[in-house]
DNA sequence: GTTTGAATTTACGTTTACGTCAACGTCAGT
DNA sequence: ACTGACGTTGACGTAAACGTAAATTCAAAC
């Protein structure tokens, strides 16, 4: 039973990610000397597999995380090469520990601000709708 | 009444801060050359108020969300300075609807991240728990 | 058969966010 | 008067993340 029901093995051209994207072809190429991607060859041309497509996409949300390209490595890098020995699966859970404790303090800094951003809006709103009355107090916290 | 019950008029050197925030003097004379803190002098030297030093503190927080100086000064910026005019307001509520939605993008993809991160972890801790058994399913979504 | 258009490589330029001296001022303590 | 410790102002250096221009290459279209 050759060829189940795996993804078509679809390919792509870097100007098709580009555009996917919204990068440019320039910026893909820099992963790729970052050693983020290693599409395959036609030829000259660059072959883009599913699977580069991932890491990709997870480089990209590394990136809105403000990440740098090389933390964005070392853990894309670490999420997809199967750690067997303990040694390296204790280590892959130290590091694992460590990314959360950042995402969970930027999620944590996130509410912060979108609380803050909540009450400069209300503020803004009251402001905007009843420019008569001085000294008003907030509504409701 | 003089002097009610406002917050002890405080001041910090530039080294306090560096202390407490863990970012180096450079870094914070830096911020000063970019706008983000406009401390008073005693003579030569740098004071800084209870305000710099929220100031400060916003900066940093803009910076673990990935933001540059730049932006962060022109969001503190406008966060202190009371816009009165319904242009400004009306203004203002863009740029706030505008980092909301940053903020929301970047909150999802921090659960988005965590939520793979438990997976990993899972992983490693029943190969660790179990180095026996191969093809193990995983226990629940 | 050449022109065109997309992709590639090479290489240098740019911006951001500081690091790293160097050289000097100043004030407390001895 | 001398010595640190801390603070200041330049000025130059640097790493990251691409931008940008120049010079190919190569296949498809005309």
């Amino acid at each position: 039973m050759p060829n189940a029901a795996r993804p078509p093995a679809q390919t792509y051209t870097i100007t098709e990610l580009a555009a996917e994207f919204d990068i440019t072809a320039r910026a893909i190429r820099f992963y790729e000397d970052v050693g983020l991607l290693k599409p395959a060859r036609a030829g000259r041309n660059r072959v883009y597999t599913h699977r580069d497509r991932t890491r990709l996409k997870l480089t990209l949300r590394g990136k809105r995380l403000g990440l740098s390209l090389l933390e964005i490595k070392q853990l894309v890098d670490m999420y997809d090469s199967p750690s067997d020995t303990a040694q390296q699966l204790t280590a892959f859970l130290g590091v694992l520990g460590e990314h959360r404790r950042l995402l969970e303090q930027q999620r944590e800094d996130i509410e912060i601000t979108l609380a803050e951003i909540t009450q400069h809006e209300e503020r803004c709103r009251s402001l905007l709708g009843k420019p008569g009355p001085r000294l008003r107090r907030k509504a409701a916290a």
